[in-house]
DNA sequence: ATGGAATTGACCAATGTGGTCAATAGGAGA
DNA sequence: TCTCCTATTGACCACATTGGTCAATTCCAT
């Protein structure tokens, strides 16, 4: 049935795509209605229900189309290639940022899509439709560098502590910048900071 | 209106709380509803309206009653005394996960009211309502020992990397208790890991 | 027995829902 | 111009559920 709707121009399927996500973003399955939807979309009613069957049908295509949008971005870009834990973790938080800056609304259906509770929705969104997500993070600690580490370092452990941190730093600069409309920052001022706290950790974990 | 209710026996106001805390906790102010709060805490409709005139003030009210609860006992707890940043946290971190332990439904009530969208509520909501939390959260990095950290460190951004570890690893180990009914728990054995993420941490900040 | 408070639950108007379908518009090919 | 098919419309529907009311009843202390 969706196949209709590939066909459609690109720019009225991206409207479309756009106004459901934005719905379901910020109001979860069961109180986003397809009459908002239809509203911001510009299209009526009947349009919608000829492509998507029905609202769960909506949902999970939702799902599956934007979870490849983000994971295309974030995985061909070369993190995986730097060993060296500090440079991958800060280049994936800085990667992270930025696209958390530039799709913003598909972080939020995520995070809602994480936390939704209807019960028409909760079975379907079997634990594969997160799989992806949870392999893709398993990655980021594969393959490092290890000889830089002093000797007797519990790895894993440091390892640990560099990650929370370099996430605490990032989730404290993007709770400063959210809602900001700075949309040619590349974040370099706003992370510069992270060289003093990887900095230090060097210095404790690094030979 | 809420002088009366307060009269009421006991057990059939933590009823009545607890139904509507649950009920609010998991589908948010506008899903949340008043036929399934009076169900669930066995009384009839006109009841729960007799004692608070809309869903609006219940909402409110509930907000104002158990943050009192919560921060009643999180700080008559005494961890303020100690003031090695190390054990201080580390209390806290435990201190938290027992009250995430006691009380979760509260816990998921503020994270739901954290997020809460309903236009309804959003403006009552003041940012009065968190400022309780705001301040207590300062004041937990108050008054601490500087004494003990190495010469020409950068103490706040020391404390920023054990906090932001004591709470990843925090986060780690109740993500894992989650939903275990384990209620004799005192984590102590669940905890003991976290010594050694603090020794790594003293050997790198402290003299 | 009396009076006042606690409690009930049937009832209501209102709103909004997901989804349908007969009707129309648009445009490509003849 | 006519045909035919698809894309598109939007009025319409049955239904569920909502927050809130209120006259009636039960309870109980005096």
């Amino acid at each position: 049935m969706t196949s209709k709707f590939l066909n459609l121009h690109k720019e009225k399927q991206q409207r479309i795509l756009n106004a459901a996500l934005n719905e379901f973003a910020n109001k979860g399955f069961d109180r986003a209605s397809t009459n908002e939807i239809v509203k911001s979309a510009g299209i009526s009613k009947g349009l919608l229900f000829h492509y998507f069957n029905n609202k769960k049908e909506l949902y999970l295509f939702l799902h599956e189309y934007f979870i490849e949008i983000l994971m295309k971005e974030f995985f061909t870009s070369e993190h995986f290639a730097e060993r060296d834990v500090f440079e991958r973790l800060k280049k994936i938080m800085i990667s992270k940022s930025h696209l958390m800056k530039k799709y913003p609304e598909i972080f939020d259906f995520y995070m809602s899509a994480y936390i939704e509770t209807s019960s028409e929705i909760k079975n379907e969104l079997t634990s594969s439709h997160f799989d992806l997500m949870a392999r893709s993070y398993s990655r980021i600690f594969e393959n490092i560098d290890t000889s830089k580490f002093k000797e007797g370092i519990d790895m894993n452990k440091a390892i640990d502590i560099i990650s929370w941190t370099l996430e605490g730093y990032g989730n404290q600069v993007m709770s400063g910048v959210k809602g900001l409309r700075n949309s040619e920052a590349d974040f370099t001022r706003e992370f510069a900071e992270a060289d003093v706290y990887i900095d230090m950790l060097k210095r404790a974990f690094y030979k």
